[in-house]
DNA sequence: GCGCAAAGTGGGTAAATGTGGGGAATTATC
DNA sequence: GATAATTCCCCACATTTACCCACTTTGCGC
């Protein structure tokens, strides 16, 4: 399990510590170093574990048509960007410029945890997202 | 596996570097350093190994009937504009003319990973279909 | 507080990757 | 057949990445 928000510091070389307790979790859950980076829709990175990757992105994309619209799609912006990061001797990964600048990141990034992956942003970003989901939740969910 | 999105430069000779990881998995999976590239009708290039050319294009297309419509517009589209690229000492290919012209490539052009083939964009054109994609990904999954 | 270990940060250097260009060989054009 | 254009095959250089080492900071024990 991913859990809990760390800020980490990417230096000029587009390098970022992985904090400490993911790569525990990297190791005893998955015992696998190396996680799969790509750009999610809201505007952060996501990694997963290569597992995870295969389990929840790859698998349930090639249940739908090859021709279909909304596979296309996800294929071009989720699918084709994702990386394989392997973490030097550090623990750091190095982030590819087109992710990197997709998700605006800079000096300081934040990890944060989701079930059995985790997102990187820019601490900026998600503060103004943060406040949606706010005034997203306050109104309660949807009806039916 | 091709994976990531790349960008490199386009020299004007029409020479362009092949992604270095995109050259190893041509290597080391494929035992084979050419790509056959053509026009993908998404506005781009399409490249496969040779292998995977004969297997996910050729084949596929022979199985419909020589008269089916289908059949003769893809290869008129797709199968005659093909052309088998090798790499120079540098990695490099020399995309003919017509395909440059085709896609609109002219100085940075994208790289972009898919499974067993790999896309050549012009980065003006991928962007704006990005865009495309990302409005119909935030609409979600269609209901299946 | 002090000390230690773990976590995180920064930088140097060699190798790998990417870029540009000259000139010979080949092909096209008239 | 001569000339122009294109392609191929080198070499040289710039940039980026991988790998290593050293230092600072943080957390936790006594």
């Amino acid at each position: 399990m991913f859990q809990g928000e760390h800020k980490n510091t990417m230096d000029g070389k587009g390098r970022v510590n992985i904090p400490a307790s993911f790569r525990e979790t990297l190791r005893t859950r998955y015992a696998d170093e190396q996680v799969i980076v790509t750009r999610d829709y809201d505007g952060c990175l996501r990694a997963y574990p290569p597992k995870e990757w295969e389990r929840s992105v790859l698998s349930s994309v090639r249940q739908r048509d090859i021709n279909d619209e909304f596979r296309r799609s996800y294929e071009r912006f989720v699918i084709s960007p994702a990386i394989t990061c392997v973490p030097d001797k550090q623990g750091r990964i190095l982030l590819p410029a087109t992710l990197r600048e997709y998700a605006e990141l800079d000096k300081t990034v934040l990890f944060a945890g989701g079930a059995s992956h985790f997102e990187i942003w820019d601490i900026a970003r998600r503060d103004t997202r943060i406040k949606e989901d706010l005034t997203i939740l306050k109104k309660g969910p949807p009806s039916p």
